[in-house]
DNA sequence: TACGTAAACTAACGTTCGTTAGGTATGCCA
DNA sequence: TGGCATACCTAACGAACGTTAGTTTACGTA
């Protein structure tokens, strides 16, 4: 029946409940193939009655999105400053990508998928946030490169490859999967920098 | 049958105008998102004239998606029958990726983002094939951790890691950006088989 | 018991959607 | 020259859309 599994349906709100399952049926369907009417037949009411709890279609697209980047925010500030090397950072920043995105999938992706169909001045607003994020994880790329801990590379491209590799995992993630959020943290940071070749001086033969 | 077929590159016929300009907007706005008179404005026409060239709006999306689709299974076979290192074999499946997003990134971003507002039956064929690329990549990276080349690592979750970053490129990659497609594979390439991190014995020391 | 409020309902609005029907101008070929 | 196909047009269909208005129901409190 439902696509949000609302467990404890008891302990929230009825605009919880439509926050909720609006998230989940935007990243199923995507936005603009999600209705009102659909939304409320989920919930378990008329569309009409949306109404009550929330002024439009989009006010709930807003506030997914800028609730997610507020978090995304929120993990970067206490890492950014602590006195350790880029490589700590990074793996750090990595760790509490992961940790949000799988502690939210739906919402991860529509805050991900879904933003362009912020109207203005909304859509601006939330561009700017995006953009000064991969901003400042590019910093510390960059400040790793210059600090002779990361290889010599474009920290543009190196950041956007590394982005969308944390956020990827919301297209494959699931709940009940085999690996957990720190196992992916820890695959990915070490993917990331040290590589998927094996690093025994003796390379492989072939025979 | 008219004896003037289109033959020339330079001068597109109304349906591939349509095609292109359909595969433009599905990428900007969106499948659900874009209307069939969007479309036809765009073209310079009105809406119902396009069905003299298109039987619906879906078929314009299955025919992107699944044109897409075939040319990434080309790509493909060259590549897994060569005789040479897994190493190899994933730096050129990385580069023949690169090549076919950047050389189409409209219709790659519409094949890889819009394919959920596919119907049925076309979507569970499309999903099979998808599932089908990933495996046959997975299955090289399984061999070459088996080989030795590569470190020994979770091969579902490498493959899907190393298709998200390639896939993310349709977000970011302009025509005129300052990557070209072969510095965009290779720079993949060495980042997911040797790292980030500076391989120089002497590590830098933090204090 | 009466009242106020919140949350649901039914009905409907104006708009837009994908698509079809039917007509018209243009250009090729018998 | 006449006939026919192509490619466009206008008009309109029924359905679905987001949203509003007005009404009913359920319930805690005076």
């Amino acid at each position: 029946m439902g696509v949000t599994e609302n467990q404890s349906s008891a302990k929230l709100t009825r605009k919880e409940q439509i926050e909720n399952t609006a998230t989940a049926l935007f990243k199923e369907r995507g936005f603009s193939a999600t209705s009102m009417r659909d939304l409320a037949s989920e919930v378990g009411i008329e569309a009409a009655s949306i109404y009550a709890h929330v002024r439009s279609k989009e006010e709930l697209l807003q506030s997914i999105c800028f609730k997610m980047a507020q978090e995304f925010f929120g993990e970067l500030a206490g890492i950014e400053a602590q006195p350790v090397t880029f490589t700590q950072k990074l793996r750090l920043i990595m760790a509490a990508h992961v940790k949000l995105i799988t502690r939210n999938v739906a919402a991860s992706a529509v805050f991900l998928q879904e933003w362009r169909h912020l109207s203005e001045p909304h859509l601006a607003d939330f561009l700017q946030l995006r953009e000064k994020y991969e901003q400042r994880i590019r910093t510390l790329v960059r400040q790793g490169i210059e600090a002779g801990e990361f290889v010599p590379t474009d920290d543009r491209f190196v950041t956007r490859t590394l982005l969308s590799s944390l956020n990827g995992i919301t297209q494959w993630y699931k709940l009940d999967g085999e690996l957990s959020p720190e196992a992916i943290a820890n695959g990915l940071a070490d993917l990331f920098l040290t590589g998927l070749v094996s690093h025994k001086d003796d390379r492989p033969k072939y025979h």
